[in-house]
Formats: C-alpha cells, structure tokens, sequence
RNA sequence: GCCCUCUUAGCUCAGCGGAUAGAGCGUCUGCCUCCGGAGCAGAAGGCCGCAGGUUCGAGUCCUGCAGAGGGCGCCA
C-alpha cells in the first residue's frame, strides 16, 4: 500500500508541474509515513513541506495544489491539508476491503517478499558450550536466531541455521576432569576434585550414568586414558542433551559445527584450517610476527589494539579458531553471515569484524549483541550462577513455562534491551500475559467459525481450515464492511507486509510482537462491536466470516514466524 | 582508564527528523438475556536523565555531563 500512495503523490505533483501550478526542477521524495494520531487519517505526506522552498510557495498553498489532484482517486476516501502543510490521506472501504481480500488469499504468504532474492544467508546462534545445560540467556539466543531465520526465509533469502561448538578448548578437559573425578567418588576413591571443576550436579549424573553401566573399569586406567574416554563419552551425551532440548523449543539446526575440524589436518594431511587461515591473513599482509607471538594487525580494520593468533607457547587464541571458523562460512558460498551474541561477547565484535574485512568479506556480517536475561520470580530474582549449581536451566524453564510463553516473551523486547523475565507471570494464563491475549484472539476467531459451521449444518469439529472450506466465503461481497471498527480492523491488517519489512531488515522479531498485540487489540474491539453471525443479515455475516478468516490467517501467519503456536481452542 | 548498550507514566516498555509523546500492567469507574468476559470502554497518571548544538521542526541526529548494565587478557 505504502507504494501505491507514493506513486499516487508522485503522480499528483507531476500532473500540478505539467499543469504549470507548480514550479519545480526536480520531483521530491514523496515522504510517505503513517500518522500516529489516527485523526490525522490513514496515510500522510510532508512532501508539501519538503518542497515548498524549491516552489517559492508557502507549504500550505502546495499541500493544497497536491491535494486537489489526489482527492479523485478512487482509493482515496478523503483528503485534507492540515498544519504547517500536511497532507492527510484516509483510505476508501473499496482499498481496505481489496486488502482483506489479499491477505486471506496470501494466507501463510502474506507479507512474503524477495527482497533476498534467493541469497544465501547464516544464521549462527546459540552456540553454547557443550559442557553443561543451556542457562535462560541460551534460550533468549535460541527464539531470536529461529525467529529471524524465519522471517529471513519469508522475505526471500536461503537460511541455514548453523550451531558452532566449542569442542576443542581447555574447558573440554576440565570437563573430563570433573567428571572423572565424580565417577571415582563413587568408585569410593578419595581422589580430590579439581579445583576449578564444574561443579553442576549434572556431572555427577553423568558420572553415575557411566559408573552404573560399567562399573569400577575405568578406575585403574590411566588418568589421561580415562579422561579421554570420559570427555567423548560425556561430550556426545550434552550434544544429544542440547538438541533435544532446542528440538522441544521449535528449534531445529542444520548445522552442528564442530570446532575440532578447525584444528585437524586437511583430508590429503596438509595444514589445519586455521593455519590456512592464517597464512591467507599473512598473503594479504596483515599479520607479523612479534615477541614469538603471531599477529593479526586489526588496528588497520578500526580495532582498538592487534590480536594474538599464535601464542609465544606455539598454541592457537580462540580468536584465531574463530578467524578459520568465519572463513569457513564464507567458502561455504554464504552471501551474508549473522551471529547472534550475547552481551558478554561485545567486546569482540570490533576485532571478528576486522578479520572478516581482512579476509574480504566486508559488510556481509551482522553481529547482533543482545543483552542479558533477568529472571524473577514474583518479582523476586532468581539467581543464575553456574558454578553453585542453583542456577534455573533453560530446559527448567520451558518445562516450567511452555515453549509458546518462553518464546514469547525472550522475543517481546528489542534486542538491546535486557529482558526481565518473570516465571509466574509467563506462565499465568490471563491478561498479564500477551501471548495468550493474542493466541485468544486466534482461538476466538475459530470459535466463531465453527460455530458459523454449525449453524449451516456444516461440522463444527473439523480441523478450522476445512471448516472454513465448507463455509464457501470466497465469493462473499465485502461491501457491506464500513462500520468504524470494521475499518479499523482492515488497516491493521493493512500494516502486515510493511511491519515484516521491518522486522527482517532490522532482525527484529519484536516489532512482530507488538504489531500481533495490536492487531489481536483490533479484532477484540472488533468483535465487541460487530456481532459476526446475525442470521437476519446473510450478506453482512459472510462478509465478517470472511474478514475474521482473513484476520485469524494473519494471526496465525505472524505467530508462525515467531515461532509460537497458533491454537484452535484454549 | 578506554569501548559498547541503556535512561520516556508508579512498574515494564514502544516510538521510521514531523502534528496534542503511546501501549500493557497497576489504581479508579462502567459493560455478559447474545458468536469464548483469557474480552471491551472510560478516567487518572509525563519539564522523554541534565546541559548545549544542528534543523522550518528534536524523545529521535551531534557534543559534553550524570546514572545503570556489560566488556577490556599471548583466557575459553
């Protein structure tokens, strides 16, 4: 809609130049915006203010030029120049009607696009180490990187959405040293635990898991053999524990990355890809060497100081890990990478963006920083440490909360605000809480039409897609919708493409949610005012039955695209 | 010390350089003989952290200051 009144206001102006009722060189922005205040009708333009310069006019007497000439078109109910020389545009029912029409038909399409135009794009998130349960802020990670591979895949782009795991540091093997140590307590072996071991009652149900299927075994074994065997065997079940759980949340990756195929030699035994990235770095000439250290001189690339790659030791940083690892996305033939991070890895971001420059991808990565999540309970925080093991595990709270609340409310707010998250309150199923405020809407939407269903002797208890079927709306004549809050309705759902524009070209999930709350608010004013099935008036109930279908095919979609669920009855 | 983010109603937050700054919660007042009251309507509640600047126009852009959170490693 926005480009058709662009190109209406373009015309306009054009036709008062031709006319000589304008004098202007060049043809202006159209400076197209929705008004806040819905007084101030459906569309408005500043465009008389933007050119009443270049005119030699006072805006107003512009805005009334272009005005004169936009008020016969037949998508335009009313036209008025107000203030200093806007031009306020109200939509004809004829327009809004023609718009339900569309997204009922566009259905789980509407608001698609090609802005992609088929490239290729990475979505990495969540990534958390594989030494223990993911905490609540994993969870936040996981419904943002979904949802905006969602909405990626809707505007036209080819996602994959790919989880890099740390299997190969330090914390691997005190990983195995702590489990280790947990299986030879029950073994009764007084062997102390490492200092700086985790100590997450999770190892101790690893522990016990080995011990209870094979026994005393491994108590004799040599410390380096055991923990070997307890790294890859502790390892493989957290991985199996990650998936399971992100699988349970709506989240499914294509990619398990691991960090070791950084390390390993080349299938034909050449260098390891971090070497080779390295050496590109070095051919590009933007690494040296210094005090048995290797660098990466990223200053050049507006970083605050050079980064280590190679130790004095001889030993890899994870920044260089991390180097192969984003030149390995991009041999890959991705067109655009995105990672998604957590707060506490901001720091980083100026020197992964120098190094991807470096390696000539510049501007096709996105680092998102979100910031941190705050868990309450009542209004009580809860706390969230690792180490003392009290912490609530994100698998804890989607059990607590459900997958649709938790999902919800991580992606309710912007991503550079923290999201205070209060337990009790996701999880009360009453006002307090939109998603059910707007999974309501979606369920009261299908009780109408089954209902309708009934009432034609149709059935009622079909899924609500076939009752609809049966009910026959698409020819339905929507003449008769022009009631206020039947308009109202219609131009939020009018809203729906530009809201998804937004939301995919900013990977902002939560400009959806605020527009699914406003228009669930519109359909409940709605449906307070019109009653749907009257059957004195057969052609105004097939018109509502068609725009309520209309109105829970939006619903459904934007939900989709958050990844919350849609329910036909609550 | 340096860098990043945040600061808008009692609380939690929206707000693309435009008009009288919005929503939810909380408080107060109304609305079910009727399709789901998990709903709707109304009222009260604001020097948009402070001070400058740019602009016809600033909550929005720039600078400085203050407060809150996070980050700074040849750790991962």
């Amino acid at each position: 809609m926005r480009e058709a009144i662009e190109s209406m206001v373009i015309a306009a102006i054009e036709d008062a130049v031709d006319a000589g009722e304008l004098e202007l060189v060049e043809i202006p922005e159209p400076s197209v915006e929705r008004p806040r205040d819905p007084a101030h009708g459906d569309w408005a333009t500043t465009v008389a203010l933007k050119c009443a310069k270049a005119a030699g006019m006072p805006p107003r007497q512009v805005a009334q030029i272009v005005a004169g000439r936009l008020a016969d078109h037949p998508d335009i109910a009313s036209v008025e120049v107000a203030g200093p020389g806007f031009i306020n545009l109200r939509l004809s029912p004829t327009a809004l009607q023609r718009v339900v029409r569309h997204v009922r038909q566009a259905d789980s399409k509407l608001g698609s696009s090609d802005s992609g135009a088929g490239r290729r794009v990475q979505v990495e998130f969540v990534s958390a180490n594989p030494v223990g349960p993911m905490h609540v802020g994993h969870g936040r990670w996981a419904a943002l990187g979904d949802s905006v591979a969602r909405l990626l895949a809707h505007t036209g782009w080819s996602v994959e959405r790919e989880f890099y795991v740390n299997d190969a540091g330090v914390q691997m093997d005190l990983f195995a040293r702590s489990v280790s140590a947990r299986y030879l307590e029950f073994c009764g072996s007084d062997e102390p635990f490492p200092e700086d071991g985790y100590q997450g009652s999770y190892i101790k149900e690893i522990a016990r898991e080995i011990f209870d299927a094979e026994g005393t075994c491994w108590l004799d074994a040599s410390a380096a053999s055991r923990e070997e065997y307890f790294r890859e065997k502790a390892y493989a079940q957290v991985l199996e524990h990650l998936k399971r759980v992100l699988h349970d949340f709506g989240v499914d990756f294509d990619v398990w990355f691991s960090e070791r195929r950084l390390h390993a030699a080349s299938a034909d035994g050449g260098p390891c890809e971090i070497d080779t990235a390295i050496e590109e770095l070095r051919e590009r000439g933007h690494v040296y060497d210094h005090e048995g250290a290797v660098w990466f001189r990223s200053t050049a690339f507006g970083d605050d100081k050079d980064r280590v790659l190679v130790k004095a030791d001889g030993s890899y940083t994870y920044f260089a890990a991390d180097i192969a690892y984003h030149k390995d996305k991009f041999d890959r033939g991705f067109d655009r990478v995105i990672n998604i991070w957590g707060a506490d890895h901001h720091g980083y971001v100026a020197r992964m963006q120098a190094a991807v420059a470096a390696l000539g991808h510049e501007g096709q990565l996105d680092i998102v920083i979100g910031q941190l999540v705050n868990l309450f309970r009542n209004g009580e925080a809860v706390r969230m440490s690792k180490r003392t093991g009290e912490m609530v595990t994100f698998e804890e709270l989607v059990e607590e909360v459900g997958a649709d609340a938790a999902r919800y409310w991580f992606l309710r707010r912007s991503t550079d605000q923290q999201v205070d998250f209060d337990i009790a309150v996701a999880k009360e199923q009453s006002a307090d809480n939109p998603v059910y405020y707007v999974q309501y809407a979606h369920a009261r939407i299908c009780s109408i039409l089954r209902k309708a269903a009934e009432e034609a002797g149709e059935n009622p208890d079909a899924a609500v897609d076939d009752v609809v079927a049966a009910l026959a709306l698409d020819e339905a004549d929507l003449a008769p919708l022009d009631s206020e809050a039947e308009l109202a309705l219609m131009r939020e759902l009018d809203r729906f493409g530009e809201v998804i524009d937004v939301a995919a070209r900013e990977l902002a999930p939560y400009k959806l949610t605020r527009y699914v709350e406003e228009l669930a608010a519109s359909f409940h004013q709605f449906y307070t005012v019109c009653r749907v099935i009257d059957p004195d008036a057969p052609d105004l109930t097939r018109a509502r039955l068609f725009a309520v279908d209309a109105t829970r095919r939006a619903l459904r979609c934007a939900l989709g695209l958050l990844g919350v669920g849609a329910p036909e009855r609550m």
